[in-house]
RNA sequence: GGGCAUUUAGCUCAGCUGGUCCAGAGCGUUCGCUUCACACGCGAGAGGUCACAGGUUCGAACCCUGUAAUGCCCA
């Protein structure tokens, strides 16, 4: 440790320094109770509540990005924090294997090299992809400790790893077998990119330029013969209108609402579907808007959701005329093999030979693309395994309704709830090779086994009287099939083992709100779902619905934008790497900036320059630190040693002050001042800055915890802030320059300041700390006690009292300004208690020695009256509860004019003032409806006001 | 179309239960400072019809209604 500190912060040497002891010393490491507790991190874990946060996975392929930096600063800070509170605080770390994007960087890779997955084959394949994993899959954790995360790392999981894959497996089998999973021909999203089904979720509709196409279909006569009262046109056509043209030949139908008088007469008829010449009905269906296009839609149950569930109404055939491409099949008769948008034009340029388009209008309307690969997504039948999330919804609204789960901010249980009254079921199934192979096996008679693996899988089948060869389902889970048994299956579930038992109701969940329904709805889904079979830690059933969810807090972080309000994307060059920002300002910078600027359920404009307050705010703190050990040592030295001996040893001894230290536990190195406790001179015998700066220390502890139990983890940056700026830098330590008695409190509020701070800022704390206490490098302020405000300690009086001073120093600063008075030139000034208030002097005459020389006054005086002195001698500043008189040696002309209108201008404003007031106070209805206390003080605004201006006036006319 | 937010100084944002709020902070800006920690700093200043229009109230940035703009989510 350096006996003195350098001139300014430079935080990489201290960062990688400081983080490598974190982890040598266990400070991350969560205990269980089963454990020795006297294990190798020497911390006692038995009687200790535990505080967990898992982590939101991020995707082995990812690269942290500033959202992650926001987020994962978050759950470090209050990790931090509730270690500090004396919680055996666990952040659980991992990756999840993101099938699709994975999968899909890996045959990109293979395509360079000219393969395909088929060509390797599945299990070939696979083993590439976990080699690519071994090699790159740690990167973002990685990156996660240069944020400075107090992640248990040890626990790191990953929803692939074999112990994870029997969980979500198991999932499976209890929900298959509860009936609660499905295997059926639906619609579902297919993207012919990934050659995957998608969830609902994952599709983002997008308002789309298009046309919207109207062709004629020819009417059939059932019986050959035409209706008389059609006119000629209708006679011979009905029209539709398609966004799609190319689903046409997947047609099967035309519907038309039952009350549309239009076409009634029309039931029972047929069309001839051109282009495929196929014979179509037309039909009534309550789903068709009369007002939308002509009031015809064509049916093309394979190809959309809607026209399927008509279809199985009508009881129509299903249609498919694209493969897994997107490419046109032998169902679409001589347009077999065209792409679905080369086929799209070809069957309007058909369809214009052949005379059957009636117009083609612009058309904007709303397209599904996939979230993850943006192509287009295609409403595609095809057999997929689904969830009924009915059942799971029910009581996964009611928790959070009923406040057992507590949203931040509150807002999104709207969102939450909207989503779940109107939940559709949940497609699983993926096409892909990585991932969780679905555990179901299909017999030749087309029976479904589904089991935990193979042989249980046949075993089933024996029992229901089949012995021939099975073959498994060969498609894998969607990811968020995995990652919604995060929370417990990070934990062993379905294994009751310690840890679950310990950390399972995890306590805070932190993620955006963009993955509210992939991710948190399903997380407490699951939670109430799959707990039931894990006991209580004592062995009882687990019954209460508390015990079962998941998490009790979730906080929303918000969305960071660049300057300009967009959102921060690679394609737009707008996202800074957090790592170069951590590079460049200080990983503490960084999360301070990053949490100042958040305020909760905002979006955050941030630009790179946003970390110069973060990086500014560490250097101020380092260089307070500096100054305050620099005096320690003034302060030793001007001590008798063996008087300060004594004296240091009784303050070590006794225990406490505004922190909440635990009994003194190691040897003290001498000369170190520590935890001035009740008893001790330091909170007795004090200034009144020293009360001041106490009252402000613990006032700043106590609403700061108060806004962490509120999560309003940006105004705790705001509340430290401006106190250890504003009051501790600004005031107190000036303060200290004159009063050399109060260097043992600087100290002492230094190390609250550094203890209160440390989860926002870890590393600068812990440095700072070290330095000023010289503790040995194993004694971590992170495994110390976070402070316990003394709100006794806060004293309202005392800060109206120090605001005075304050002020006059002020007054004295604002005069010597405008007199251009350098700071460096001494000057004679008159102080007066503006109503000759004996409270007043008292104040400003106990701290004469802080008036001199913050003012830098050569003759100080007060002036007991309230006497004028001309302004011919002297300018003066008035103030609520003081006045000021500065000296002035000669004056100009111009001068004295530029005064007389500065003084003037302060007239005018007291007078409208004073108006206002008066005006207020002349209102019946104020004064017969305002409370007391408000008109005693509007009453005393206008004396004040009234004296001031009789002040003003005075000293104008003077100036004449 | 429905829902949820936001709109306060040039910029980014505070402003909690309506009354010391003739509205604050940081950045930027102007002026002055090598004042025995810090120029990543110190001191002082300028800068605002609190989006708009009504209403409630003795009193509105704050509550109510409507309008506009912006953003997000859902359909």
């Amino acid at each position: 440790m350096p006996e003195l500190l350098a001139k300014a912060y430079s935080p990489a040497a201290v960062e990688k320094r400081w983080y490598e002891t974190w982890e040598k010393n266990h400070l991350f490491d969560a205990n269980r109770p089963e454990q020795n507790p006297q294990d190798e991190t020497g911390r006692r874990a038995l009687d200790k509540p535990p505080f967990a946060v898992v982590i939101p996975p991020p995707n082995v392929t990812g690269i942290l990005h500033m959202g992650h930096a926001l987020n994962n600063t978050i759950q470090d800070v209050y990790v931090r924090l509730h270690r500090m509170l004396g919680h055996e605080s666990l952040w659980m770390p991992g990756t999840d294997h993101a099938g699709i994007a994975t999968q899909t960087k890996i045959e990109r890779e293979m395509r360079a090299e000219g393969i395909t997955r088929h060509d390797l084959g599945r299990e070939k394949f696979l083993e590439r992809v976990w080699q690519w994993r071994e090699k790159y899959g740690d990167i973002i954790i990685n990156q996660l400790r240069a944020l400075g995360c107090s992640c248990d790392w040890r626990r790191t999981r990953f929803t692939m790893d074999p112990k994870y894959y029997e969980s979500v497996i198991e999932a499976f089998v209890r929900l298959y077998e509860k009936g609660l999973i499905y295997r059926g021909k639906r619609i579902i999203n297919w993207s012919p990119l990934a050659q995957s089904a998608l969830s609902d979720e994952e599709v983002i509709y997008k308002e789309t330029e298009g046309k919207l196409y109207y062709f004629k279909y020819p009417i059939v006569g059932s019986r050959g013969s035409l209706t008389p009262t059609l006119s000629p046109e209708e006679r011979q056509y009905i029209t539709i209108a398609t966004t799609r043209p190319e689903t046409m030949l997947g047609d099967v139908a035309v519907a038309v609402n039952p009350d549309d008088d239009r076409y009634k007469r029309l039931v029972g008829r047929t069309l001839m579907l051109p282009l495929m010449n196929r014979e179509i009905p037309i039909i009534l269906d309550a789903y068709v808007e009369k007002e939308f296009g002509t009031g015809c839609v064509k049916i093309t149950p394979a190809h959309d959701p809607n026209d399927f569930e008509i279809g199985l109404r009508h009881d129509l055939p299903q249609i498919n005329v694209m493969d897994t491409h997107g490419v046109i099949n032998e169902n679409g008769g001589r347009f077999a093999g065209l792409d679905r948008f080369d086929a799209r034009k070809k069957v309007v340029e058909e369809m214009q030979l052949l005379g059957l388009v009636e117009k083609i209008e612009n058309y904007t309307h709303s397209v599904g693309y996939s979230e993850r690969g943006g192509e287009m997504v295609e409403p595609y039948l095809s057999d997929q395994w689904f969830v009924r999330m009915k059942p799971l919804a029910e009581p996964a609204l009611k928790v959070v309704e009923d406040g057992l789960i507590k949203f931040h901010p509150e807002r999104w249980v709207n969102t939450y709830r909207h989503w779940m009254l109107n939940i559709r079921d949940w497609c699983i199934s993926r096409q892909l090779w990585w991932g969780h192979r679905i555990p179901a096996w299909y017999a030749e008679t087309g029976e479904i086994f589904v089991g935990r693996n193979e042989a249980e899988a046949r075993k089933k089948a024996k029992a229901a009287g089949y012995e021939g060869p099975l073959l498994q389902d060969p498609d894998v889970l969607d990811t968020w099939f995995s990652s919604w048994l995060w929370p417990f299956a990070t934990f062993g579930w379905p294994e009751a083992n310690p840890d679950l038992l310990t950390f399972y109701p995890t306590s805070l969940l932190s993620t955006g709100a963009d993955i509210i329904f992939f991710w948190v709805a399903r997380m407490i889904m699951a939670g109430i779902e799959f707990m039931p079979s894990i006991p209580l830690a004592d062995g009882s059933a687990r019954t209460n619905v508390e015990d079962l969810i998941p998490f009790r807090d979730v906080y929303f972080h918000n969305i960071i934008r660049d300057q300009q309000g967009r959102k921060l994307s690679k394609s737009l060059g707008n996202s800074p790497d957090p790592l170069d920002l951590i590079a460049k300002y200080g990983t503490d910078a960084v999360r301070f900036s990053l949490i100042y600027l958040a305020p909760l359920g905002q979006d955050i404009r941030f630009s790179e320059e946003s970390c110069e307050i973060g990086r500014n705010f560490a250097n101020k703190l380092w260089n307070a630190t500096r100054f305050v050990m620099m005096k320690r040592e003034e302060y030793r030295a001007s001590q008798p040693k063996t008087e300060f001996e004594a004296e240091d040893t009784e303050l070590v001894n006794s225990g406490k002050l505004i922190t909440d230290r635990g009994n003194s536990k190691k040897q003290q190195p001498p000369f170190t001042i520590h935890y001035p406790p009740s008893t001790s001179p330091l909170s007795t015998a004090h200034s009144l800055a020293d009360k001041w700066i106490l009252s402000r220390a613990n006032r700043a502890a106590r609403d700061v915890r108060a806004a962490f139990d509120r999560f309003e983890i940006n105004e705790v940056t705001k509340i430290l802030y401006d106190f250890i700026w504003g009051d501790f830098c600004d005031w107190y330590l000036e303060i200290v320059k004159i009063q050399p008695n109060s260097v043992p409190l600087a100290v002492e509020i230094l190390e609250g300041i550094l203890r209160m701070l440390h989860p926002i800022m870890p590393f600068v704390t812990e440095e700072l700390w070290h330095a000023l206490t010289g503790e040995p490098m194993d004694v971590l302020l992170g495994r110390d006690d976070y402070i316990t405000p003394d709100e006794g300690k806060i004293d309202d009086v005392v800060e109206e009292e120090f605001a005075v001073l304050q002020d006059t120093v002020e007054a004295i600063r604002l005069v010597r300004s405008t007199l251009k008075l350098p700071t460096s030139k001494q000057a004679e000034i008159v102080l007066q208690a503006r109503d000759g208030s004996k409270r007043i002097m008292n104040i400003l005459q106990s701290s004469w020695a802080i008036l001199e020389r913050l003012g830098n006054a050569s003759v100080l005086s007060l002036n007991l009256d309230t006497q004028e002195y001309s302004p011919l001698e002297y300018a003066s500043e008035i103030r609520v509860r003081t006045r000021v008189f500065v000296k002035i040696e000669k004056r100009s002309e111009a001068e004295i004019a530029k005064e007389r209108d500065r003084l003037q201008r302060e007239l005018d404003r007291v007078v409208y003032a004073a108006e206002q007031v008066h005006a207020k106070l002349s209102n019946e209805g104020f004064i017969s409806r305002a409370p007391q206390n408000v008109i005693e003080k509007e009453r005393e605004k206008e004396a004040n006001y009234q004296s001031q201006a009789a002040q003003l006036r005075s000293s104008i006319s003077e100036l004449v």
